[in-house]
DNA sequence: GTCTATATTGAGATAGAC
DNA sequence: GTCTATCTCAATATAGAC
């Protein structure tokens, strides 16, 4: 209690904003995004967004940071001795939880990167591209040892990616194809065993 | 002879700007992009655009047919007694193919789509849905006579969707973990394989 | 910390000369 | 058909009262 409650204020409000920010971006990209419409959504002038974040851009790195967190709790631990079986089927099961969780987090990384990644570059050159040659190498191993079939690990990732994200990202056109309103639990589990059965039965691996 | 050359003259300036709105439509959104980036980039005044297009809503609705029908060329022909490992072989490669050479339409169809598909739900919710629904039951048809293991058809629709828009839409991404300026032919065949092989496998076909 | 009022720039769109 | 000049409105951003 010796600290003031403003930064709890501060806190809770800066929150408020960026979760406004996303459904905002989502819908309408970064410069197609408007503080005002930022601001009438999170039922605040709009003079407070700018007090809070100084600019768009600034708001907009706050939500893509955002996004980033959450992404990295997905990353399961693995290393030469894992069975690929269980960190496979824990990835894409990850993944596609997640995509069910905050598909739009995933959108918005999705049409940043689509737009170039004017404004994440730098992760992608720097912490995810280690991210990913860490994992390769490991891949790489498990074939060494037999353990799955030979393919190019990198692309591997990429289809778990690719296939995971997509549910998220394309929902608007899935949905519409498969004339559901939303997902339930039951769909995303189905999904997640066919994806899984395909990629697992796709290496080899039983 | 006989007709004006104006056609002519339209229809030539009709395609420059949908090539150059295009272009801007991937870097910014379709809020985001202004009329007047559109005519730089054509290289003619802003008049001339809405003059052509009326507005910019006719414009990028222009875009979006533009990009449809190069993708209806994609769809080929299966029936029930196709053999499914040429019949999603040359899927996946068509598609694969459309990625490499033609990433900024895919890029602005995703774009559309994770907005909520706007400006083509309609297509989507009609052409699109009814093309899934025809093709799913064929591919049920090889189920059913045992050429292929059995797996909801849809979802296999959506992974060569998913996996082969992916290397377009996310090409930034890719290029930068794997560290590379561009795709060449050699790299796209050998995703091609990769695809392929991981797909057919899965389906238990030889 | 909060909000109203406003400065300034850039947007979509069009009128009208050529 | 083409382009300059201009209208109108909405955008980001900030000043300054509360």
């Amino acid at each position: 209690m010796d600290k003031p409650k403003v930064g709890r204020i501060r806190e809770r409000n800066s929150q408020q904003i960026i979760q406004a920010a996303q459904e905002e971006f989502v819908l309408h990209g970064f410069k197609g995004t408007s503080m005002q419409s930022i601001a009438d959504r999170a039922g605040l002038p709009k003079a407070n967004i700018h007090y809070y974040f100084k600019n768009k851009e600034n708001l907009y790195n706050a939500v893509l940071e955002d996004i980033i967190e959450d992404w990295n709790v997905v990353l399961s631990d693995m290393d030469e001795n894992s069975d690929p079986k269980e960190v496979l089927t824990n990835f894409i099961r990850n993944k596609m939880q997640l995509s069910y969780k905050k598909p739009k987090a995933s959108k918005i990384f999705a049409m940043e990167i689509i737009q170039g990644a004017p404004h994440i570059k730098e992760y992608i050159s720097k912490e995810l591209r280690i991210w990913v040659k860490e994992r390769v190498q490991i891949m790489q191993s498990w074939i060494d040892q037999g353990k799955m079939r030979a393919v190019d690990p990198m692309h591997l990732i990429f289809m778990i990616w690719a296939t995971t994200q997509h549910y998220a990202d394309f929902n608007t056109q899935i949905l519409e194809v498969m004339n559901r309103r939303e997902y339930d639990d039951e769909e995303i589990e189905r999904i997640t065993e066919f994806l899984t059965t395909m990629i697992l039965n796709g290496l080899d691996i039983q």
